[in-house]
DNA sequence: CACGGAAGCC
DNA sequence: GGCTTCCGTG
């Protein structure tokens, strides 16, 4: 929903649930999954493939690991990831492809209705073109042009001074949004915001510092947030340039927007991107060679007998209170905050604290 | 591999 | 509530 009134945000934050569990702002792991079929990056990962909101997990392990990294939970693998999944089922969010491996099947209008209700209204104004989702049938409303348009930079929110009453059959054309703005073979994905994946980084460079895993918790630009919680370079450079944000919606949503405002997180660990994180005092928040650094193993501190986690080996402070989960960063906390965050390390952090030292030196 | 119960965590 | 962890079953 926000993606509707901050024209800031190319980057259109589906993959969050604004208003669901206010107290939980822990990513979820069908964002997690959406997100990762967006990024062309992981294709050979995970991608949409077969019918009609189908994808299929090419490397299971792969993105249990990524998920595991995220999640902080190092020992995540597909065994559980697929349990988690599962639970999608009674949900309806997920329902399993029968017959294929690795394969899953969303069911979008769930999910849409569920994270974009104002799309409902929106959508009566996009109702031409063709689908450039695999899969898709070709009286699909949204071309990638049209959905782009709703989370445009440029856009102005057109679609929401219109009177909204939705029939039944717009919610359902509603199923085709989200693949035109993943993948599929007409569309042109946004600029600048995904770059290159490659397996010794898994969190990509975002180069102007916007993480669109924080996204629902981005603070619009003119809000009254501190600004000491979010560094300028937290923001896209292009937000200064925006206007501040219209009161675009009556009533309720409104409040809502306010609510979301209010949100913002104290403890990122979950939400944040470890990537943005500062390389351990050095007081730049986002680190291309810090990222590159993340897997790229120097001598002598691998895991005996792991061969592929090398920065989720040892992280028996993962679940603790402390902020952070051992990662290489280690999550931040409210180290964002301050930048010299080595100072904050708590002792307890010592072992994260010398294996980050032995990465980065 | 896929399923889902059960318990536990946060 | 949303997983994570573990596990028995098919």
């Amino acid at each position: 929903m926000p993606a509707l009134w901050t024209p800031g945000f190319a980057f259109p934050d589906w993959a969050y649930k604004p208003e669901s569990s206010p107290g939980s702002r822990q990513i979820q792991l069908w964002h997690f999954i959406l997100e990762l079929l967006q990024k062309e990056e992981y294709h050979d990962v995970i991608a949409w493939q077969g019918d009609y909101g189908e994808f299929v997990i090419k490397d299971p392990d792969e993105v249990a690991r990524l998920w595991g990294i995220r999640k902080c939970k190092p020992h995540m693998n597909y065994d559980k990831l697929s349990r988690a999944l599962r639970y999608y089922y009674n949900k309806r969010i997920l329902h399993k492809t029968k017959g294929k491996r690795f394969t899953y099947k969303f069911n979008f209008s769930k999910v849409v209705l569920v994270n974009y209700p104002l799309l409902d209204m929106a959508n009566s104004s996009l109702l031409l073109g063709q689908s450039a989702f695999p899969g898709a049938h070709s009286h699909d409303p949204f071309t990638p042009e049209a959905l782009q348009s709703l989370f445009s930079q440029t856009g102005r929110a057109p679609l929401l001074d219109r009177p909204l009453t939705v029939p039944d059959a717009d919610k359902l054309r509603l199923e085709a949004a989200f693949p035109f703005l993943n993948s599929g073979t007409g569309y042109t994905k946004p600029p600048s915001l995904l770059p290159p994946y490659n397996r010794n980084s898994p969190f990509p460079d975002y180069s102007w510092g916007f993480n669109p895993y924080l996204s629902s918790n981005f603070p619009l630009a003119g809000s009254k947030l501190p600004t000491s919680l979010y560094p300028p370079q937290f923001y896209p450079s292009s937000l200064s340039q925006l206007p501040p944000p219209v009161s675009l919606l009556p009533g309720d949503s409104i409040d809502r927007s306010v609510s979301l405002l209010q949100g913002i997180p104290q403890r990122l660990c979950s939400n944040l991107n470890p990537h943005l994180v500062s390389p351990r005092g050095s007081g730049e928040l986002v680190g291309a060679p810090a990222a590159r650094r993340e897997r790229a193993e120097p001598e002598g501190k691998q895991e005996p007998e792991s061969d592929s986690d090398l920065e989720i080996t040892d992280v028996s402070d993962c679940s603790s209170e402390a902020e952070g989960c051992g990662y290489s960063p280690p999550c931040p906390g409210p180290a964002l905050v301050r930048p010299q965050a080595e100072a904050e390390l708590p002792k307890e952090e010592g072992k994260t604290a010398e294996k980050a030292a032995t990465v980065s030196s």
